[in-house]
DNA sequence: TCTGTAATTGAAAGAATTTTTCAATTAGCG
DNA sequence: CGCTAATTGAAAAATTCTTTCAATTACAGA
């Protein structure tokens, strides 16, 4: 899963360096990190290359950038999912299975052309229910 | 409709002064706008009213945060609806109806208890193709 | 394997955004 | 109309992110 990460930075002419395959393996570690969250799992690695390595994983498609109201946090983008955020804890789970119904979506009659989605499900969750 | 916010505002025990309502009337002139956006339509009222009364009229429920990658930007809650983002232009264009299946929300079966969802499709829009 | 070079790094400075503090002002109750 | 607790805003601080630039390094090609 690095590796294809990895793959795709070399392919994309980007170098491999230690720092950004340190950050990769932050990443890889748990989603909806924040940065110094991610930061501190990759102690060596600057500030601002932290900054460039999840833009440019960004740009590569590697990583998603989320703001769920608490500030940015950063995810391997991974498989397509949506996100269940507990009002009360806090907490955010994940959920593969879409419930967007395609022939739902009035855009397209608008001109509108579709190329993603994200969907965000506030709640309480079952420990804080 | 500002009546109605001013209302609530006075209900929740606070004071309807005319910064908070000048702050409600530039809210009122557009959606999605940022926070500058918002001071350029209420001159006379300090950067820390504007943003002290933001907070107050998120926790009231009449106004919405929303970070769909630029920064943040604030909407009068109203109505539920949710947001087409033009990847090209940045244009943030509303759409009502809701395209989410209840029937395929996969949360409820495992005990999360679902209040409230937010949805945004990105993609572009009729002028830019 | 070695070398040259363009890409990358990171410390420091800067910019942008949001929060805290606190003295002065004011909305609205009685 | 006066009192008082709530509100305001200027200044300072905190936080978050970006730019700059000299030093370092990955890796393509010899």
């Amino acid at each position: 899963m690095l590796e294809a990460a990895i793959g795709k930075m070399r392919g994309g002419g980007y170098k491999a360096t230690p720092q950004r395959t340190a950050v990769l393996r932050a990443l890889a570690e748990e989603q909806h990190q924040s940065l110094e969250e991610i930061r501190a799992r990759c102690p060596g690695v600057g500030l601002v290359t932290v900054y460039r390595t999840l833009d440019l994983l960004g740009e590569l498609g590697i990583v998603r950038r989320l703001d769920l109201g608490d500030g940015a946090r950063y995810e391997m983008a991974e498989d397509h999912h949506h996100h269940a955020i507990c009002e009360s804890c806090g907490d955010i789970s994940e959920f593969e299975k879409c419930p967007l119904d395609p022939t739902l979506l009035p855009l397209e009659a608008s001109d509108f052309e579709v190329r993603s989605h994200s969907l965000e499900v506030y709640g309480r969750c079952a420990a804080c229910r």
